[in-house]
DNA sequence: TAGATTGTTAATCGATTAACAATC
DNA sequence: TAGATTGTTAATCGATTAACAATC
């Protein structure tokens, strides 16, 4: 089987196919054109071709993409069909919040445990999840082999934590702090501060 | 004044810069170099440059950028050296801890009100806030002129939400939910739903 | 067969980097 | 003056779009 590298414009759109292909999936319909799905997610034609072709690459002429095939590479490609234990650091608002959100389970995800430094948060109950100590935090990622984690802390604690993760065997951090975190090139973050995105967002309505 | 459009790769860098500006700006250094500012980011140096010369424009030879000045060409750029107004609409679980999160206000972003259609929540306190009905939502944001507003109601509302709030006079939505919203083109959506992010951060990881 | 749709090759566009001239 | 640093012009790179051949 060849590995292709997906380019990281591609990695952008995946979650907006999965979403698709998932939506769709309830309605009946065996099999869908690029012309459709470019046309639902406001893309263009020939861009959904190339990445449908990155994706799964087994489109027909003139019938299109069989829908449950589609799914289920998007799902290989996602997580490799297997739920992925992710792990929260930092249970203040943010962290609480992402803790009773339920929505990960059905993309594949699975919180496994939470974490904080906080000595009136360690032991206390959030859903289902007992707040455990920061201090274990190594220990546990790697016992468990965790791969992926959430960084919720303070933005002064940040980089610490980010770079106990990491020695602990963690490969990709969901960055909530505005902390730009220092990483080796063997790990991926992504930056969802919300604040920042206010700031792009006020500066695209600007720029009109 | 020559007002340039700001490229759109540099606008998703500004919120960097700026958070950096705020930070160094309490160590009192007058000047500071693209150079400097390049290897704390982790971005190109010549790339540094540019941006800054885009977003202020009167670096000087041999002595930098001055610090203050960069400061306030960044606050001019981004909400116009005036508090921007903002409303959430859906105080579930990420509505709520973004109303009770206090990290908008120094970065020039204020809550203004909140809005839910849930009748259990109406007129409940969250922090210092009311919840307003979602039927008051379209006088509200056209009284008060409100140019952004957070989207972080159930997915299946988004849209409908989203019409209600383009009608309304919002030029820009913080969209978290997984409902691809869409929009005339004078409006600005991003999109932070986090499970995308899980999935673009699992696809990196596997990736490399 | 003809038409619809895919996938590939070439062209265009935008963003980043390299080279270098300008200047405090 | 010499060195450090900016800003600009040219080159490169990657992503998107256009044109078109292949095929069910």
């Amino acid at each position: 089987m060849v590995y292709k590298t997906i380019p990281k414009s591609v990695i952008e759109r995946v979650p907006l196919y999965f979403n698709y292909i998932n939506k769709i999936d309830n309605k009946m319909c065996e099999n869908i054109s690029s012309t459709t799905i470019s046309q639902e997610l406001g893309l263009g034609e020939v861009l959904v071709r190339k990445d449908l072709n990155i994706i799964a690459g087994n489109g027909k002429p003139k019938i299109g993409y069989q829908v449950s095939d589609l799914k289920s590479k998007l799902i290989t490609l996602i997580n490799n069909n297997k739920i992925i234990d992710i792990i929260i650091v930092g249970v203040g608002k943010i962290g609480e919040a992402l803790v009773k959100y339920q929505g990960f389970e059905e993309k594949g995800f699975h919180i496994k445990q939470i974490f904080d430094c906080d000595k009136n948060k360690i032991g206390k109950k959030i859903s289902d999840y007992q707040v455990n100590s920061i201090d274990n935090l190594s220990f546990y990622c790697k016992q468990h082999n965790i791969q992926m984690a959430i960084i919720s802390v303070n933005s002064d604690n940040a980089q610490e934590v980010c770079d106990n993760l990491i020695s602990s065997g963690v490969k990709g951090i969901l960055n909530f702090t505005n902390t730009l975190l220092v990483t080796s090139n063997n790990v991926s973050v992504r930056n969802v501060d919300i604040a920042s995105q206010l700031m792009m967002l006020s500066l695209e309505i600007n720029n009109k």
